[in-house]
DNA sequence: CGCTGTTGCATAGGTGCCTATCTTAATCGC
DNA sequence: GCGATTAAGATAGGCACCTATGCAACAGCG
């Protein structure tokens, strides 16, 4: 029974830390991570401001946020300040440095996505993200 | 540009981190991790019998795999002992109980397969596995 | 007003990966 | 045989995730 090394999950675990290998090198010189990049959009585009919303748009777990953000404060990345509607909350917003260098490290994934995708047709592009979207919505329904 | 999120890169990691949520979630009752399986596997077969070789193996590095065999030693799924010919290395082996949880573990990983392919053609889940393929040789080639 | 339940965040501890570095044993060249 | 290189592990420290739990602020209700 050797062959669960060749189903999806283990091949999508594989292509996963492959592709973060990838990025984390390509993303360091800019000062990013490759967790970060939910969170740099999120804020950009007003998406969410609190850790809350920003854990929900990312698809992690609150403690891990906390933890990341407090990284990305750490980095100069992300700043926070007291909410004045909630004690509890505090608002969050992107540096100026930060939001400087998002389009960089959007180059950057974008390059790495066509490293990755190298010697596929138009057609097999979309075929994949479409088989992956249907994928994750399955693993979601499960959960 | 907000689309990077809709990039494979980005869809392959959340699918990856679905599938290990689902997998952790059922292995646990067993006594096992996501990240074992190469290594069970491999010993099962005996494709590898030193940490060196269970890296390759796994396509970790060795000390990821030092941590994760003393985990796993630690847990009584796997026994080390000195290799006479090579003073440095030692030979690892599968204990008794995880040889005998080994085929329901992988039962629990394919049935987590199914899961996630719900819905999915023949066809559909051939091809997937196929661009995957493809996908992991160009991220490996450009590493 | 106070109590209770919910919500936002922090903390503790664990897994699975990584890079960088150190130690020690084996091996190769002279 | 001995010094230099190579190879196998161990160790240190970090990132990105997780669950479980604690805490303090808010919100609803009697």
């Amino acid at each position: 029974m050797s062959d669960v090394l060749s189903t999806p999950g283990h091949l999508i675990s594989l292509a996963a830390r492959g592709f973060a290998r990838l990025s984390e090198a390509r993303l360091k010189p800019l000062g990013f991570g490759v967790g970060h990049l939910p969170v740099l959009v999120a804020l950009q585009d007003g998406q969410a401001a609190t850790q809350r919303d920003l854990a929900r748009f990312a698809r992690i777990e609150q403690p891990s946020m906390a933890q990341m953000l407090a990284r990305m404060e750490r980095d100069g990345l992300i700043a926070r300040e007291a909410d004045p509607d909630d004690g509890r909350s505090r608002q969050i917003s992107l540096t100026d440095t930060a939001r400087a260098r998002m389009p960089d490290a959007c180059a950057v994934l974008f390059e790495g996505n066509r490293d990755a995708m190298a010697g596929f047709t138009e057609e097999e592009g979309v075929q994949l993200i479409g088989l992956l979207r249907r994928l994750i919505a399955n693993l979601d329904r499960v959960t």
